[in-house]
DNA sequence: CTGAAATAGTTAATGTATTAACTATATACA
DNA sequence: TGTATATAGTTAATACATTAACTATTTCAG
């Protein structure tokens, strides 16, 4: 059992549940929900953007985003507009309503952002994030069976 | 933008994009779900386990276990047993089939855990574990709101 | 130019996740 | 001894996640 529990999934989901409730009960206040969020917050950085790149942009799959984008669609957040040039691309922007909701919320998301950094060292936060990236790059590239080279450099 | 996806939650699933698709190619082949798996580990250490004490080793809400647990009865891999000293409680416990299958799966999800050690050092491995248990420590205790001493402390 | 292959978006089916409410039983205490 | 309260499990409603399939375009090779 202990092997599981030392897993990288079970290592990843319990910080997870931990850092998600502060995030959370902001979105509640809001009634948002952190794919919400996620979605908003690329939108809210400027032009048009194609849902395809929300998808890689945001981690979410293209088949979550449609049923997302309808939602804040719904609520006045989003707008979709068909692109003319590539009658297969939508764009989604953000209504004046949303920035107004930008300007509320994303300050609290701030100060949690904030917080979270503030609990360890930069030195602790940077090695961390750095071997989670080199974990996820690894994983991504050169292994897609048995990645021979990274083992071999890697070798206690 | 930036300070977005450099915010924990972001980092966290990124990481686990990368890690979780290697398990998903497993389960696919047995028809298993990545919580369906969580319950299985739980439930194959050992005895009679109440649904309540599944839900803090698994990480999964109670609500949802319910389901879980549902659907690995209807595929004969674990049954309900009903406490009679005190009847709230329910057991879960693991059928003979669903042994055949972790004698099958087990070391093929142990050779993945392997694997994915073996992508960074023993050291940055054991400083990432830390620093993530450190964080979620010192997010459900001592900060209901502004965690004091914490923030002094690791002042840089 | 045309048909195969790639791309953007969507739908459908199934399985969680989250919150709230609700039942049944158990425990604690006035 | 009741009675408030806590606990274990469940249900319901809504929102996502994942896989597969399907439509509408677009691109690209022959």
């Amino acid at each position: 059992m202990e092997e599981f529990d030392q897993s990288l999934p079970m290592i990843l989901n319990r910080a997870l549940d931990s850092v998600l409730p502060p995030y959370r009960e902001i979105f509640l206040r809001y009634e948002l929900t952190e794919p919400q969020w996620r979605i908003l917050r690329v939108v809210w950085t400027g032009e048009k953007i194609k849902s395809v790149d929300l998808a890689s942009r945001t981690l979410l799959a293209p088949a979550s985003i449609v049923g997302i984008i309808d939602r804040l669609e719904k609520k006045g957040l989003v707008s979709r507009v068909r692109s003319t040039s590539d009658r297969r691309a939508v764009y989604i922007t953000a209504t004046a309503e949303s920035r107004k909701l930008q300007e509320e919320v994303s300050p609290q998301i701030a100060a949690i952002q904030k917080r979270m950094k503030s609990l360890v060292s930069e030195d602790d936060w940077d090695h961390m994030e750095q071997t989670l990236v080199k974990i996820s790059y690894l994983l991504n590239n050169d292994l897609p069976a048995d990645m021979p080279e990274a083992t071999a450099e890697n070798r206690q």
